[in-house]
DNA sequence: AATCGGGACAACCGCCGACCA
DNA sequence: CTGGTCGGCGGTTGTCCCGAT
């Protein structure tokens, strides 16, 4: 079927956004809240595709963002997750709170697959990379495989044990990261039931994760310390999770206003 | 000081599924 | 049931920044 372009390409603005049209596009969410994105930039005053608005904001501007480097323990997590999960970035982030889809595949891209590389893991199966090219030596290289997610989950449930042994020794012993954070994630990832409730869909998400692992915070502070604080800009998501904004109505915006604003006044100031 | 290359990340594109008339 | 619309997702590209030479 014939498909509508999201936005008529005349006069449509591409490109970087400015610290003015983020302006608009906060200041037409905190008072009208998340309404039909395709009306948003005519109502705003922008001239942005409704789908460019909606990724500026959900990617950049939304007050719960995290900003910085992924943690050590976040980026096990999304390696743990992505071993079940495959490539469903959106679910992947939908367990770290105040990151995005986007920035963990940016993250995953940048950073994670090269290290899984070096560390002799293949990023797509989560296998040895010599364990593949003995078996698979009729086939392509692993680097052309597309994802298989499907195939791959119920793969990797069955190796999971021992990839995830494998990752943590040589993760530690690549670079010699924070022990801390390894013998954290190998007490997130051998909770068996908390395995299967991330395995499930339907999951109380980081809500449980987090309230297992008190110490995950505390022993990724020297981290957090560069960014706003997690539970002084997320507290209010851990309430709000899953939800879009409208569904909890205007109020919670009160609270976070200041946050965005104060996000594009620093901005402002750059300029 | 200038140039180059790679890394990091923001943003775009096209497809898909859900929903509705 | 069909066709249209919309939001969301994942892949990819573009641009900026920074360190090395």
């Amino acid at each position: 079927m014939g498909r509508q372009p999201c936005c008529d390409k005349l006069g449509v603005k591409k490109g970087p956004w400015t610290a003015e049209e983020d302006k608009k596009l906060i200041n037409f969410i905190l008072t009208n809240g998340q309404c039909c994105w395709r009306a948003v930039p005519k109502l705003a005053g922008l001239r942005r595709c409704g789908k460019s608005c909606r990724l500026r904001w959900t990617n950049y501007l939304r007050p719960d963002l995290k900003r910085g480097l992924l943690t050590q323990a976040e980026e096990q997590l999304v390696i743990d997750l992505h071993a079940r999960l495959g490539n469903r970035w959106s679910k992947i982030a939908a367990r770290l709170p105040g990151r995005t889809d986007n920035e963990i595949k940016n993250h995953w891209n940048t950073h994670i697959k090269k290290k899984l590389l070096k560390m002799g893991i293949d990023p797509v199966t989560h296998e040895p990379l010599n364990k593949q090219a003995t078996s698979q030596d009729s086939s392509p290289s692993p680097s052309e495989h597309l994802p298989q997610p499907e195939n791959n989950l119920d793969q990797v449930k069955e190796t999971d044990v021992v990839l995830n042994s494998e990752e943590n020794s040589s993760s530690s012993q690549a670079e010699n990261s924070s022990g801390d954070d390894s013998l954290l994630l190998d007490s997130i990832c051998s909770d068996d039931s908390l395995l299967n409730t991330l395995w499930l869909d339907e999951t109380p998400l980081m809500e449980a994760l987090w309230d297992t692992t008190p110490k995950l915070e505390n022993n990724t502070n020297s981290n957090m310390g560069l960014v706003p604080s997690w539970e002084d800009n997320c507290a209010w998501l851990l309430d709000c999770q899953d939800f879009g904004i409208h569904d909890f109505g205007f109020n919670c915006f009160n609270e976070i206003e200041s946050n965005a604003l104060h996000t594009i006044e620093m901005k402002d100031e750059e300029h």
